[in-house]
DNA sequence: TTGTACGCGTTATCAT
DNA sequence: ATGATAACGCGTACAA
């Protein structure tokens, strides 16, 4: 009662009294066969329990069925929310998942991606932040035709090859829930400038605090590096000062867990003297002591739309097309902000 | 100067003047191949960057050089360790990786394992924790003849298809740890009794406090759920009764992170009055304050060791077979844990 | 509506 | 040592 050998098309053909050429027309849903062909078709497959050999399907008609993840990302909880998303529509469409980290500061990371693509057959790729801020990467397969969707966090490619994740008008929200809570000595732990989401979240973040009146000095603003410790060391200098902000906005969670380091180590506390947020809603967001004002991005939500955009470029005519472009992240309100009592 | 149409087998052999066959010999190092031939097809080979077709070379042998990693982890950072471990050795041996997480807890979990194995193609699987410690899949492998490597922390496959991570011996470190600090009243959060995992690290504990002369009472060891509010629920019986311990393992960082949080609100101060470890040098082990003394796994190296050893399986003469099977973890030591002053 | 014949790029079986 | 030819499993002109 086991299936020994897994049943092929020809099986099928045979069992079912009908020519190969018609089995795979069911396969596919095509509409030209006759109503009681289909279904004696589909109870032989079902019989067989036969499932297309993706290899042989892939040689005929140059396909893999597979998507390619390309990310170079440490926050690995980003990356596993990603496949995840990912993940749920490829098994719904018959894709698999193939990974590829990679680093996108080393000078042949194009080649190497280009590399990863043309062995792995992949059919698409899907590219992550902040490798997919990559203009070189992204020219490299536009001009190879190659199907491609980036996500990032600015309108930075036709929109049938991005997903954007808007960081500038999520600013306003943690501004407008700063300013609410009396806040108007605010400072900013911003990211590295060349990253295109550091600069779309310090450049939201000014604008909508300039919206209501504020305007940030130039000494309250700090470039960090994303890291813990590069968050320690500018909070070290934004809060050693004669006078300290009542609010740091750090440009992620990471810093903003090295600023609550920084503040116990001197004493300041967490939201009574200083309010405190940050953006990803990292894993440690909601454990750390004091449980982390943050912003975060709907990244399964995103993943899944860049997928179904993904899966469209491949098949242009099969595939219901995904309109979505656009998706903001949202505030999530924790114990790090508090309302300005004293003020100047 | 631009290469449009990848070449095929064909074409060396055309350029070569030679039968494919040939060409297909020096590409799989067949030693019967003169030496001036070999030299002018691997120029051929070259010159016109020719890469097999993994699909076809698929098609032609049943493979399709493709790995398979199941899971089905919370911890994000351990995935994504485990990945890269694995892809720095498949993109050597010309593998790629394709993930499939899971849910082992639903009742068609194998099937959706088969399932995805026979979809997919995969060559072989890696079975990460606690999915690794289903008998039933792996049997369902075994009797199949389909290659597997588990990662696990207890002997429970031939080594060929295992790599354990000896948490059991881990514990003596810990234990030699705390008791080093002075600390002889110490309480433990094991973790769910059902994963081989908890079981290895309770017992291990508990015995190397044994050999120590100490023995743990049985209202001091709890059963926890491995999550943070699970650690938070725990460590509140553990720490308003009369008496509160003068140390704590919990079986994770996860649910020590919430004996922080309950300390925290209780006045307890870490590592004064308390010591605290946990275990898997989680991401925010470092960043929480205090920082936690932890016991780390060398995710990565067992990684690799276990992707060496898939691969083996899958190539029983070709390759290199690895012998490592046990790995143990090591110990990190940060600000939670210190000597224990006061003592009735 | 259905079937025949061939191609996809590679490896394997035989021969020479 | 090398080559002709048949697989591998499926898709698709083209024909019927």
């Amino acid at each position: 009662m086991e299936i020994k050998t897994k049943s092929t098309i020809n099986d099928v053909a045979r069992v079912a009294g009908v020519s190969k050429r018609t089995v795979s027309r069911v396969i596919n849903g095509s509409p030209s066969v006759g109503q009681i062909t289909r279904e004696r078709i589909n109870s032989v497959i079902k019989e067989l329990n036969f499932k297309p050999d993706k290899q042989a399907r892939g040689l005929a008609n140059k396909k893999s069925y597979l998507l390619g993840l390309i990310y170079d990302n440490p926050d690995a909880l980003y990356i596993d929310q990603v496949q995840r998303g990912c993940l749920s529509i490829c098994t719904q469409l018959g894709y698999e998942l193939v990974v590829h980290p990679c680093q996108w500061q080393k000078e042949d990371f194009v080649n190497d991606c280009l590399n990863f693509i043309s062995r792995s057959n992949v059919d698409g790729v899907l590219i992550l932040p902040p490798v997919s801020e990559s203009k070189i990467l992204a020219s490299a397969l536009r001009e190879r035709h190659y199907p491609y969707v980036r996500i990032a966090s600015a309108d930075l490619d036709d929109h049938a090859n991005i997903v954007i994740s808007n960081e500038r008008e999520a600013m306003e929200d943690i501004a407008e829930h700063l300013v609410s809570l009396g806040h108007s000595d605010i400072a900013m732990i911003s990211g590295p400038s060349q990253f295109c989401s550091s600069r779309e979240r310090l450049e939201g973040f000014s604008d909508s605090l300039k919206k209501r009146n504020i305007t940030i000095p130039e000494n309250r603003i700090i470039e960090g590096k994303n890291s813990y410790e590069s968050g320690m060391e500018v909070a070290n200098k934004l809060l050693t000062g004669t006078t300290i902000p009542t609010a740091i906005f750090a440009n992620n969670d990471e810093m903003a867990a090295g600023v609550i380091r920084v503040a116990s180590d001197l004493g300041i506390k967490i939201p009574e003297q200083l309010s405190l947020a940050g953006f990803d809603d990292n894993i440690f967001a909601s454990r750390i002591i004091p449980s982390l004002t943050t912003l975060r991005r709907p990244v399964e939500e995103i993943s899944i739309v860049a997928t179904r955009k993904l899966i469209q470029a491949i098949n242009p005519q099969n595939t219901p097309l995904e309109q979505t472009t656009v998706i903001k992240p949202y505030l999530i309100t924790r114990e790090s902000t508090a309302s300005c009592i004293t003020k100047s």
